[in-house]
DNA sequence: TCTGGGGTCCTAGGACCC
DNA sequence: TCTGGGGTCCTAGGACCC
């Protein structure tokens, strides 16, 4: 059998962990840049609050029913992720981290356990644990398991938090219920596609013939349709390296001129830089790009990518600065209010097999600078160590206006407590 | 009239996830 | 005025190899 543990509103959930005067009352979470609806708490949803939702619309909403509204504060929902799943690891010995709030956990060798009671512990130990509240669904496959945890979420009363499908007539039950675009893996093109055919459920996506599934969907969508089926088809994975390593961002105050770009881009490639070396990979080539804001059509229209192979393997934060801004430089066009710009690592190896070349190597001094660099700034903080090339006097600043403490992770945000 | 067979690598585009 | 960010996998087709 396979569980999977799902974070009840897991953002939302966060900023009440240190905050249980919220409880009950609705909270959103915006994106970066106070962007948009992120998160929302059950009140929030209740309340028509759509995902995605633009913050400057909603404003008046949020004032008129009391809304809560937070920045994101992604220190604090990592920091409490990992909690979470350090306690949920401790009832299996094989757990896949599927997301930051989701975790699949295989149960092999668990037939005479009560699985309700074991759903049940896992709940109370990770409430009381972090107090973030979390849903247990529990079936053959990941698939299923997927399903089963959608129910317990949607009947919390009736399920406890914990739903197990574990007979072939519950499992049709479940599968009759649940709607064909609410399947895990059936996103809005296949959905509306599979509409067209007359389904409408799970139960009558699986009594589609497999050929038609594989050439319309591919193997992944058989692979799918076998896991509905119960018949267990996808494994649990192993964490792997990132293959792609973006760090893009979208800017409060448009930009225009050449240099200020260029800053942004060398900050993004030193940001990217460092997730390279946390995983201990180089990189072979860099993609960037720059565009202006799509929803103002009034205004000239400019977007752009470029893809630059490196002449050297490099995780330097200085060499992929260089690199980064040299690529801007081909795209930039003068004349045009940029809006977001991003640098992506691509082709990404282990350092540890990179191929040194007869004529051009990544500056050997540069590895143990970078392991200063990254030393200073873990100790420190964020990039307390910058190129002369960033931005020195932190004028670029996200808009970050209901950002809350960062209560685990920084110790001036600790809570005090008077007695 | 008739023109082999079996591969790999790369890229763009499409689909999906949280 | 204001609209997020970061990933994965699969397929088809072209180029190329022996």
């Amino acid at each position: 059998m396979f569980a999977l543990i799902d974070c009840n509103n897991f953002y939302a959930s966060c900023e009440r962990v240190f905050r249980p005067d919220l409880n009950g009352k609705p909270i959103v979470v915006l994106s970066n840049n106070d962007g948009c609806v992120i998160a929302r708490s059950n009140e929030a949803k209740a309340l028509g609050i759509p995902m995605g939702a633009p913050a400057f619309e909603y404003e008046a909403v949020f004032k008129q029913h009391k809304i809560h509204v937070f920045s994101a504060n992604f220190p604090l929902y990592g920091d409490l992720s990992h909690r979470v799943m350090t306690l949920l690891g401790e009832f299996s010995p094989e757990i896949e981290i599927y997301s930051i709030d989701e975790a699949f956990l295989k149960l092999t060798g668990f037939d005479y356990y009560d699985l309700q009671a074991y759903g049940n512990e896992m709940l109370q130990r990770v409430t009381k644990g972090t107090g973030i509240p979390i849903s247990v669904g529990i079936a053959p496959t990941k698939a299923l398991a997927k399903v089963a945890n959608r129910i317990a979420k949607k009947y919390p009363k009736e399920t406890k938090g914990t739903y197990i499908i574990d007979t072939e007539e519950k499992r049709l039950k479940a599968l009759k219920w649940l709607a064909v675009e609410d399947i895990w893996g059936i996103g809005r093109k296949h959905a509306a596609r599979l509409r067209l055919q007359g389904v409408k459920t799970a139960l009558d996506f699986t009594q589609l013939s497999d050929a038609w599934v594989q050439k319309s969907m591919s193997i992944v969508g058989l692979r799918l349709k076998r896991d509905l089926e119960g018949k267990p088809t996808l494994d649990l994975e192993a964490l792997k390296v990132k293959k792609n390593i973006a760090t893009t961002r979208s800017f409060e105050k448009t930009l225009t001129e050449l240099d200020q770009l260029k800053e942004r881009v060398a900050t993004f490639a030193v940001t990217a830089a460092e997730k390279l070396r946390k995983q201990k990979s180089c990189c072979k080539a860099i993609s960037v790009f720059v565009h202006t804001n799509g929803f103002r059509q009034d205004l000239p229209q400019y977007a752009q990518n470029t893809y630059a192979k490196l002449p050297y393997p490099t995780n330097s934060s200085i060499e992929l600065a260089q690199f980064a801004q040299q690529a801007l430089e081909r795209i930039y066009r003068k004349g045009f209010q940029y809006k977001k710009a991003g640098v992506i690592l691509v082709d990404i190896l282990p350092e540890n097999q990179v191929q040194q070349s007869l004529f051009e190597n990544s500056n050997p001094k540069h590895i143990s600078l970078m392991q200063t660099l990254d030393d200073l700034n873990q100790r420190f903080g964020q990039q307390k160590i910058k190129l002369a090339v960033q931005d020195q006097k932190r004028v670029w600043k996200m808009k970050q206006e209901k950002l809350s403490p960062r209560y685990t992770t920084s110790l001036k945000d600790i809570i005090t407590i008077k007695v």
